[in-house]
DNA sequence: TGACCCAGGTACCTATAGGTAACAATGGAA
DNA sequence: TTCCATTGTTACCTATAGGTACCTGGGTCA
């Protein structure tokens, strides 16, 4: 019943396929799974990584990765409390588009910028 | 002092790149890149291409775009009235990527319900 | 006897993305 | 003279993602 070799369409409104674009529209899913193709990483590791994330967003954040098998949850029983993140098969794979998504916004953030002055001075 | 060959770093919360990564977060962007790297469309072409987008909400998204300078729109002064959209050079630039994650998202739709279920319940 | 560390949890608030529904403007067709 | 096509706009409402601030629990170190 699992791993379907089914292909989604996402310009299916009713496709779950929108689900996964949504879970990448977050804001901070991008950030983390790219953070996490460098290798394994703690909580407070992470949360010093990505700049500005909330602890209670961060959570909510790898929650959700973890329950669509993007990463794994590992606890140590230890005190203090030793919690690791790293990514699954799937999370790689996911890491590589990902990149490529980084890439350009850091590639061409000049562009747009120059692009936004020229459009809010002619629109002024 | 535009079109700085400046690289930015998505991981300080202040870097501009973060802006390029919100508007790729926007629900319908991805979706509305798809389908004009695919060549010129009309607003209602578009509208009926993207299921499930709401007039004003498309509007909202092409606007968005446009000021980015992802899209060029362009008026025909007839009636009734007709307006072209199109990718620029930096818009299909930016289709690369996007079609890597959409790629993504409808090969392993599969694996990300089937996590989902599994972790629902285990939970549960 | 505190104070600290780590990985969160809880309560609460709010900005805004997104949605619904209805309307506008124009000229040609029926 | 009423209707339709086309590309939106306007007003209005709401769900929720995201944020702030503070709390918890239990060893350890001083």
């Amino acid at each position: 019943m699992e791993g379907l070799p089914l292909r989604g369409d996402v310009f299916d409104p009713d496709c779950p396929t929108r689900v996964v674009l949504d879970r990448i529209g977050d804001k901070w899913t991008v950030l983390v799974v790219s953070v996490l193709s460098t290798g394994t990483l703690r909580f407070t590791e992470l949360r010093a990584r990505v700049g500005g994330v909330a602890p209670k967003v961060l959570t909510q954040t790898l929650r959700a990765l973890e329950r669509d098998g993007i990463l794994i949850r590992t606890i140590y029983a230890q005190v203090p409390p030793r919690v690791e993140y790293q990514l699954t098969d799937l999370g790689r794979s996911l890491a590589q588009p990902i990149a490529a998504i980084q890439d350009w916004a850091e590639g061409h953030v000049g562009s747009v910028l120059a692009a936004r002055n020229s459009y809010d001075s002619s629109v002024a």
